[in-house]
RNA sequence: GGCGCCGUACCCAAGUGGCUAAGGGAGAGGUCUGCAAAACCUUUAUGCAGCGGUUCGAAUCCGCUCGGCGCCUCCA
């Protein structure tokens, strides 16, 4: 089996190849090495863009399921007009106001399990990489200067629009340049080196003061930390052009080598069935969610159940239905804790259940990360399973290897075992003291006491289920 | 105007040439139960926007039509 994923560069779903070099096994490949386009830190990130993050953590983590190791780094862009603006607007200084939130995005990812990527670096801190690039790119020619600020000309490199196919005399001309507030030579030409404005935070270059244009912050990025051709480079689709297709022009212009292997674009998140963003207003914070009750946990599932390259509507409606199907997951490991003593052998029936798992789990999520096939192979195995148990064909050894293929699955999911959040935690031994006296209160036809005992831990948030061995309880969801 | 994507059951969503069209939610029926809830089981599209065409065979390929969305400008 291959891991085969599509690639905006060749339009064709490619073999993964770690350093360029096909290898007979996974462990003798180089660790794959990634950068995500991360966050411009001027607000809140809506649900939107943790799409892109969720599944950028996805990504890796099933990367590290098929046995690669990888080397990943996500950007934060702390310098641009949107927070020049922002900390302008409160009085604060650039750093106070981007720190402030970064410090709340990499809450929001914590909170979603989303595991911490190797490198983080801020484009502030690699003004060093950017003159690297800007001054190779003027010994070579392919720059100019006007009014203090430093441009990339795109007639001087050949292959320019190869990744988003847009052919440049067809790039849309007019009006809506006009309001760019640099003059640049032809419209299509990007600013590497922005001239300083009253106000405006500004670095002492070998090209003057000023500060970075957004594009070469990634570019110089990519350099610092891997030094050569990267294996994925990933971010959402609204980047292809022109922030990507710019990457691609200054970097291979500047180090004579191909820049990115393979370019993994995501698509959109709509809302009411158009897309999701700041400027339009229409969308939902990951706190906003949490307040209307959902769990970050069920967040999480929603935005990576949908295959990554189809828009996604996201509803409210949705997350509901997300809460539901890990309700079914819970419900399983309920299930298996429940089985005690007994045989530790697995048995044949468990076994194969398992190991056809893994199998068709494998398959599913290879084909282009087809993660809504390997949740739908999943669910038959919590079915199979199910029965299994029902007909009394799970024991003691065939719990322990479904939770261990579960840790395993999970290992790609991350919302199976889902870290709990430290909210008010109940007595444990109250409870079950409460379950003892409702039980008792069954036994003497009492409903009624029972009925109360019931309803009042149900307003603590402790859901009683009646089975045939007794009573369990559960927190609500 | 240019480039591209999508339209599968009540809702969400896989499947892109060949057995009976995955899976989740909701609904219905059942098991269990003091009742209820929960849980589990069963069930739910002769049909894949519409119309033509290619083919032994199409949701899947081609053409047209209708509908929705994205990019071309900051954007995940």
């Amino acid at each position: 089996m291959t891991l085969r994923i599509y690639n905006t560069l060749t339009g064709t779903t490619d073999e993964i190849i770690p350093g360029g070099v096909k290898k007979d096994s996974v462990t003798d490949y180089p660790p794959v090495t990634i950068y995500s386009c991360g966050p411009t830190v001027y607000g809140y990130a809506h649900i939107g863009n943790f799409r892109t993050f969720v599944f950028n953590d996805f990504l890796r983590r099933y990367l590290k399921f098929r046995g690669f190791r990888v080397d990943h780094a996500m950007n934060i862009t702390d310098v641009d007009d949107k927070t020049i603006a922002g900390a302008l607007g409160e009085g604060v200084t650039l750093g106070e106001y981007t720190s402030r939130y970064t410090k709340l995005f990499l809450e929001d990812l914590a909170s979603l399990n989303i595991e911490p990527v190797e490198h983080m670096p801020k484009a502030t801190e690699s003004i060093d990489a950017m003159m690297d690039i800007i001054s190779r790119l003027s010994d070579k020619n392919y720059l100019y200067e006007k009014d203090g600020s430093t441009y990339f000309s795109i007639a001087r490199f050949e292959p320019y629009g190869r990744l988003s196919r847009l052919d440049r005399r067809e790039i849309k001309s007019g009006l809506r340049y006009d309001t760019d507030e640099y003059k640049k030579d032809d419209v299509r030409d990007f600013v590497l080196w922005k001239a300083p404005r009253e106000n405006e935070v500004s670095w002492e270059t070998p090209f003057g003061p000023g500060r970075p244009g957004w594009h070469i912050e990634c570019s110089a990025m990519i350099r610092k930390i891997f030094n050569t051709t990267i294996d994925i480079h990933t971010g959402g689709v609204d980047l292809i052009f022109p922030h990507h297709e710019n990457e691609i022009a200054q970097s291979e212009a500047a180090y004579d080598e191909p820049f990115v292997r393979h370019w993994i674009h995501i698509e959109h998140l709509l809302v009411n069935g158009s897309k999701m963003s700041k400027s339009k207003g229409n969308f939902f914070t990951l706190r906003d969610l949490l307040e209307r009750g959902h769990s970050p946990r069920s967040i999480r599932y929603l935005l990576i159940s949908a295959h990554y390259r189809k828009q996604f509507n996201f509803t409210l409606e949705g997350v509901t239905q997300a809460d539901q199907a890990l309700d079914r997951i819970d419900n399983l490991i309920v299930r298996l804790s429940d089985i005690r003593g007994g045989e530790e052998e697995p048995g044949t029936e468990v076994t194969g259940a398992v190991r056809a798992l893994m199998d068709d789990f494998t398959a599913a999520v290879d084909d282009d990360l087809n993660i809504s096939r390997g949740l739908g192979v999943f669910f038959e195995f919590l079915h199979a399973i199910n029965t299994m148990i029902n007909d009394g064909a799970v024991t003691r050894g065939g719990a322990n290897l479904v939770m261990d293929a579960l840790v395993r699955i999970d290992s790609v999911f991350g919302f199976i075992f889902f870290p709990r959040d430290a909210g008010e935690d109940v007595d444990v031994s109250w409870i079950e003291s409460q379950i003892e006296e409702r039980s008792n209160a069954k036994k003497e036809k009492d409903f009624a006491r029972a009925d109360a005992i019931r309803d009042a831990l149900l307003e603590k948030g402790i859901v009683i289920e009646d089975t045939r061995e007794g009573a369990r309880w559960k927190r609500k969801a």
